[in-house]
DNA sequence: CCTTGTGAATATGTTCACAGCA
DNA sequence: TGCTGTGAACATATTCACAAGG
């Protein structure tokens, strides 16, 4: 059977019904976040030019487990061939459609500077999804500025912006003071989801999914396991 | 007892044995990497002028149990009061202190693209424990050319310049293609840490720790959970 | 042979609930 | 009272190991 499909499991412990009402629920989260990551490695491997590959690869390439991606794939159907592995073609189109990203997502950025150059700049994200629709920024001198293909709008345009493009995406690349008042006028005209670069941790309500990209953090984890070799002398003052 | 001590478990279960040998190998990696959001959170309250905290307020604040936040504390010690709470200005050297952030690393960076620039130029390393000492670029058209305070150097003299610095940690920002041989030519030279901006797997040897930041990989993640409502007829090609 | 998909076993992580202390 | 620190209970995640299929 496959992912998206009616099922019903007799024994009563769960019903799958169509339109992921009660699938999302069931699936772990933490499987979600990796089927991106296979995406991406399956797709560079298409780009290669093979054809077909088997879990033991991909964990390979990966660091994981084989059975870790055996497992999570098969919450979604039986994507492979015994013997032979995954058809790397098909398994990227299924992981897709699941992902919903066979299809292009409008994205709404706020906050024009270094960073928001660099992302609306981006040239990866058009390729896998998602595509920059309108920068804001607060800053009156900045309005009209040009960013890459677009010009630069008051975040007061927001609401209409948002509506006119169904948008449920947003990037926040403002300083930590200001975020969480910019989510919540994303919010309050319609983005579901924020992708958060700010360094803070954005209060929002239940059905608002929040991601954070905070490089500090991930800096901040590393040293933990390193040797002090620190510059002579020199304190930081978080 | 502090964290950091010498202390041995009678019952033979566990022992730890001072300069984190035995310990780091006993705390789990995910309560490292939720200290720098407490410290981040932690710091935020003291710019605003308060001094103690719960772990009740600093769950609310991150959204997250009061519980989980005095476990993932009590493993290096005690640091609060009953029926008062945490001091912010201690807990805050305390993490600092465990994180080993009360210094300044060296970075280096590789990828003068835009990204690369923007990293260069963002103010927030400086006071959480980094600084961003050389930039390198494999294009010789860039060699020389200003980035904030450095200048382009060619990615030749990455042995050099690690080695000068004892530097163990490097930002790759260079395309997915390369990021695999940038990887090894840092690791020759020394590096351990790893914060790789290059949407691809690395390969490193067990001593190396890398962690990624790729944000289509959190987008797809996103729109797991969302309604779909893409742009009209547009298909992405990943 | 090879590889998948999966129940069972194991390992890891989180929350509960309360003793103990300011 | 209010809050911490923590063992025990619970929940979640990963790996093992093997039947079944090409």
């Amino acid at each position: 059977m496959a992912y998206g499909e009616t099922m019903t499991i007799q024994n009563g412990v769960a019903e799958h019904e169509q339109g992921n009402e009660i699938q999302d629920t069931m699936i772990p989260d933490i499987v979600i976040g990796r089927l991106p990551v296979y995406l991406r490695t399956l797709t560079m491997l298409m780009h290669q030019g093979q054809e077909v590959t088997s879990s033991q690869e991909l964990g390979d390439l990966l660091g994981i487990s084989s059975a870790q991606i055996r497992k999570d794939l098969s919450h979604f159907g039986e994507f492979g061939k015994q013997g032979t592995g995954y058809n790397i073609d098909f398994l990227c189109s299924q992981l897709q459609e699941i992902l919903k990203v066979d299809c292009m997502w409008p994205v709404v950025l706020v906050g024009a500077g270094y960073l928001g150059h660099a992302l609306v700049n981006y040239a990866g994200f058009e390729n896998r999804g998602f595509r920059i629709v309108a920068v804001f920024d607060s800053n009156p001198d900045k309005l009209g500025q040009p960013v890459g293909q677009l010009t630069i709008s008051p975040v007061s345009t927001i609401p209409q912006v948002v509506a006119d493009y169904r948008c449920q995406i947003a990037i926040i690349v403002v300083p930590a003071e200001s975020a969480q008042s910019v989510a919540g006028m994303l919010i309050e005209a319609g983005v579901k989801s924020i992708l958060c670069y700010a360094p803070t941790t954005l209060t929002v309500p239940k059905d608002v999914r929040v991601e954070y990209i905070d490089p500090v953090i991930q800096l901040q984890h590393m040293t933990f396991y390193l040797e002090r070799h620190c510059l002579d002398g020199e304190a930081a003052a978080e």
